[in-house]
RNA sequence: GGGGGAAUUCCCGAGUGGCCAAAGGGGACAGACUGUAAAUCUGCUGGCAAUGCCUUCGGUGGUCCGAAUCCACCUUCCCCCA
């Protein structure tokens, strides 16, 4: 049902399009995340337009949890639930695997969770995540898999990779089943299987060889940007991307930073997500071109400035770096709605850059000229 | 006029002879954050030539080997009685 169109290649990096039943996704894509069916910080999906966003992020896990996908499928799907026209993808729980580590119990028919929010015991498999997913009628359904820490070794990173091999073939199995029923609300879901295999470039070779067999719509790195350092994250995408299928679209999950992000497309990677920007912005942190800020900081109590000069974004357009100093100080919520959009828009619009540069085949020069987005800025 | 209570570091407030440069909050200052248990978490908050020394618990003087802590007087504030 999707179809990725590549438009054209700049050295790795990927000029596309992704044709979706729910609209077309121009790539590189940066996806919002709203875990919860929401951005965190107060970002409606009205807001979500003028910030440039293709796509909305949200978790099964979460949703699963509060309010229960019976209640969203019987207002609609999440689509109709949060008013977003646009595509979602879904992400299957597996990240929680890795971020609730405390509070679950893996074995091969799936993962017992202790619910974060009441301690009940909650179960999620393969088959349940793609249930739950269905019943969300997500425009993409990612893959319930294990996602190891970045310090777990060889051997057991090689046990997990066999186990969300045998995870995805189920989810697979699944969703064909589920997107056949009558009753399933989008009946064109798509799954995204996800590559695993840690920071061993051999088992995610391995893993790609085998997942490819599959021949999904799409496929994601997982189990990145959770510990090891940046260097590693880059070699392991160079080492997998050339076992990934050109014609499929290619989502580095969870990643990144602005500069993870133009080292990622240049290595070929075609989706990204990341909750950097949203919760950054929460903590007063906000990104511009040359460089990060930390509004907390005294130095802006009357800056009149807004956070960056030319900026298209609400908050730059209407709003000064001491004003919204003052509004984090005083735990004005407003706060985080400015930051959150600033930070949002910064990301969209890098996106909407690297497309151009992309187009204009001057790439590489690009990125050059971006190098410092990640320092702190000195403005 | 008489009686009682209080004054602690930026603020509130604990401490009532040594383990006190002084708990705990707050504020201030700074840092972290990568498929969100995160409007969260961490550090720091007298000075210095710094495993020690100096200054600081309203002020002045005193007791004691040793005082934020005990005593005397003073200042300011609060309460009660006139």
């Amino acid at each position: 049902m999707g179809n990725f169109n590549l438009i054209k290649t700049v050295g790795r990096a990927r000029l596309g399009s992704f044709s979706t039943p729910h609209g077309v996704i121009q790539t590189p894509v940066f996806m919002n995340v709203g875990t919860a069916a929401a951005i965190k910080g107060g970002v409606s999906s009205v807001d979500l337009k003028k910030i440039k966003c293709q796509v909305m992020l949200s978790n099964t896990y979460h949703l699963h949890i509060r309010p229960g996908e019976e209640i969203i499928r019987m207002l609609g799907g999440i689509r109709k639930f949060i008013n977003w026209k646009k595509p979602v993808l879904t992400d299957s729980g597996g990240f929680q695997v890795f971020s609730l580590a405390s509070l679950r119990d893996i074995s091969e028919e799936g993962v017992k969770f202790r619910s974060h929010v009441d301690g009940a015991e909650v179960f999620m498999s393969p088959e349940i995540s793609m249930k739950i997913q269905s019943s969300l009628a997500s425009t993409i359904a990612m893959a319930f898999d294990e996602c190891p820490s970045s310090v777990a070794d060889h051997s057991y990173v090689k046990t997990a990779c066999g186990r969300t091999s045998r995870w995805l073939a189920r989810c697979k199995a699944e969703l064909d089943n589920l997107n056949q029923r009558e009753e399933t609300l989008n009946k064109n879901q798509m799954l995204f299987g996800i590559n695993q295999g840690g920071v061993y470039s051999d088992l995610r070779i391995e893993h790609m060889k085998r997942i490819n067999e599959l021949d999904l719509p799409g496929y994601a790195i997982g189990g990145l940007a959770v510990g090891e350092p940046n260097e590693v994250m880059y070699e392991v995408i160079e080492n997998v991307e050339p076992f990934m299928p050109q014609h499929r679209p290619r989502y580095l999950m969870g990643v990144g930073t602005p500069v993870d992000i133009l080292e990622g497309v240049d290595r070929g990677v075609d989706f990204f997500d990341c909750v950097m920007p949203a919760r950054n912005a929460r903590h007063g942190h906000v990104f511009t071109g040359n460089g990060v800020l930390n509004l907390n900081n005294a130095k802006y109590i009357s800056d009149p400035r807004p956070i960056e000069n030319g900026c298209g974004c609400e908050t730059c357009r209407n709003y000064s770096r001491a004003y919204i100093r003052h509004l984090l100080r005083a735990k004005e919520v407003l706060a985080l709605r400015l930051c959150v959009t600033h930070n949002l828009y910064f990301y969209n619009t890098l996106m909407e850059k690297i497309r151009f540069h992309l187009e204009l085949e001057d790439f590489p020069a690009f990125k050059k000229s971006m190098a410092g987005l990640c320092k702190r800025s000195s403005d």
